[in-house]
DNA sequence: GTACAGACTTGGAACAATATTA
DNA sequence: TAATATTGTTCCAAGTCTGTAC
């Protein structure tokens, strides 16, 4: 935490030093009252030793730890589920520590308390053997609801209002079946999704201020996979969706076309231009009109709103399929332009190049590494050499190997090019979302298949094994169903 | 209709393991 | 073979959405 820029946050620094004093008040330390005067190196280097000691351990000794480790956690790493025995995701609660808000929270920096078992809540069957609280101890409660899929829970320490859960973790049927009927929800959304844009075209223009915004909002979600945006309490990062975007965060550009400045979940930015819908646009305007830049666009609206709205339209639809939607067929589209004869190397290139489609469409982001400058910079010197090293090769005339070197000389230069293109342009981008929770897996898979490449190319073990129930998915599987008419994407 | 608790999904960062390069 | 880069996993914060109570 020392050498993050969280120390160098004042409200971060303010709630610790709050909850710090506390903890000292009815010491020996009770003097201690000011962040600036205080001195953690001999704490940072203590930790900074462990860390290193650790980097210092032979490969085997690490293997033996992780084991040993491996053994002692198993009895709490499976629970029964309707006689299947299932593993458990999260099944150590969170430890005490300094609470990383994201953004600007105005929480950040307060101390997370330890959670005792007198915190947890135990969900489990009725007949089944509880299991024992650590000696002393005792859990908060234990109930038998059969209809959560929760293990334990407890509130959270910080967001008190807020449950954390221990579930069971990917792998497990409950989450297969969810995930399952996420991906067939998205997939019916096709066979309505004509009738829907005509719905919300057609209403863009109605005379109810409700309706017009209701309309408009749900345009946004089809067409920039915008999150709903509902309403959060003033102690959290002020981030929004599309229901709660504000005047200021729109600029009407010339040509109908809208620039977005907002902060998003997790307090990313949202920075885009689009050409959208002239009748979008006029929209917007109206609803900006007089207002100032913090006064909310859709005032008329909220996420139960435009859910419900959808509800009459398909069965079950919310504003979040949209998203699940969009990703899938953006990825089922663009696979389409594999080549047949392609290399194992140039079709995962195709699929990168698809899945940053959608990374980008979904902006799902990443910090830029703190050595990606460094490495730009070593890949540009490469580049240099490779340069020279070409002029000097073609001097050398009487080298009968000349044009042979010459070409894998060259060989290596587009392949260097490629490398820091797709660096400098991955920088921000985060491929690993939309794969984990967009992109139904049986488009991926049923590609692999047809293009004879084996799954581990594109998605890691713990992925496979999440995406076990797509694995014997049809060959020919098509996101868009057989009887589906061709529709384009949102204009 | 609205507010809120409850339950579950989604998300980036940190950390760990593995692969690649010098 | 060590240093560095890349890839994979874990952690836990932060969303969405449903159901219920008034």
């Amino acid at each position: 935490m020392k050498d993050s820029d969280y120390a160098t946050k004042p409200v971060f620094v303010k709630n610790f030093m709050d909850g710090f004093k506390a903890a000292l008040k009815n010491g020996p330390h009770a003097f201690i009252t000011d962040f600036s005067k205080c001195d953690f190196t001999k704490m940072y280097m203590h930790f900074l030793a462990i860390r290193e000691k650790k980097k210092e351990m032979t490969s085997e000794e690490k293997k033996r730890i992780k084991a040993q480790k491996d053994i002692d956690e198993e009895p709490y790493t499976w629970a029964t589920i309707d006689g299947r025995r299932e593993k458990v995701g999260n099944f150590r609660v969170e430890p005490p520590g300094l609470f990383r808000g994201r953004g600007e929270h105005p929480k950040m920096g307060k101390i997370k308390r330890r959670v005792v078992p007198e915190d947890i809540t135990i969900n489990i069957g009725k007949d089944a053997k509880v299991p024992e609280p650590p000696a002393g101890h005792s859990w908060k409660a234990v109930i038998h609801n059969d209809t959560a899929t929760w293990l334990a829970g407890w509130n959270d320490v910080i967001n008190v209002k807020d449950w954390k859960y221990v579930q069971f973790g990917a792998t497990s049927t409950v989450k297969a079946e969810s995930d399952q009927k996420k991906y067939e929800k998205a997939r019916s959304l096709h066979k309505y999704i004509e009738k829907i844009r005509k719905d919300y075209k057609r209403n863009m223009m109605s005379e109810s201020k409700e309706m017009a915004q209701l309309a408009v909002a749900t345009y946004l979600v089809d067409k920039l996979a915008l999150r709903a945006g509902g309403e959060k309490d003033e102690d959290l990062a002020d981030t929004v969706g599309v229901c709660t975007l504000r005047a200021g965060h729109i600029k009407f550009m010339d040509d109908n076309v809208i620039e977005f400045d907002f902060l998003g979940k997790d307090s990313i930015q949202y920075l885009q231009q689009h050409k959208i819908d002239e009748v979008a646009y006029k929209c917007l305007q109206r609803f900006v009109q007089g207002k100032g830049p913090d006064v909310d666009i859709f005032d008329h609206v909220d996420p139960q709103k435009v859910n419900a709205h959808l509800q009459t339209l398909m069965p079950g639809l919310t504003i979040k399929v949209f998203r699940t939607y969009n990703a899938s067929i953006t990825l089922d589209r663009l696979l389409k332009d594999t080549k047949k004869n392609d290399t194992t190397l140039q079709k995962k290139a195709t699929y990168d190049a698809a899945n940053k489609e959608v990374a980008i469409l979904c902006n799902h982001q990443k910090g830029v590494s703190k050595a990606h400058d460094a490495q730009m910079e070593k890949l540009a010197e490469k580049k240099k050499d490779l340069a020279k090293q070409v002029a000097e090769m073609k001097k050398k005339t009487d080298d009968k190997n000349q044009k042979k070197k010459l070409a894998a000389l060259k060989e290596r230069q587009s392949k260097l090019a490629i490398q820091m293109n797709m660096k400098e342009e991955l920088k921000t981008v985060s491929l690993g979302t939309s794969k984990i929770n967009y992109l139904d897996p049986r488009i991926t898979l049923s590609w692999c298949k047809r293009h004879e490449v084996p799954p581990n190319v594109v998605f890691t073990k713990a992925l496979i094994d999440k995406f076990h129930w797509a694995m014997d998915c049809e060959m020919e599987f098509s996101f868009v169903q057989e009887d589906a008419v061709e529709v384009k994407p949102a204009e």
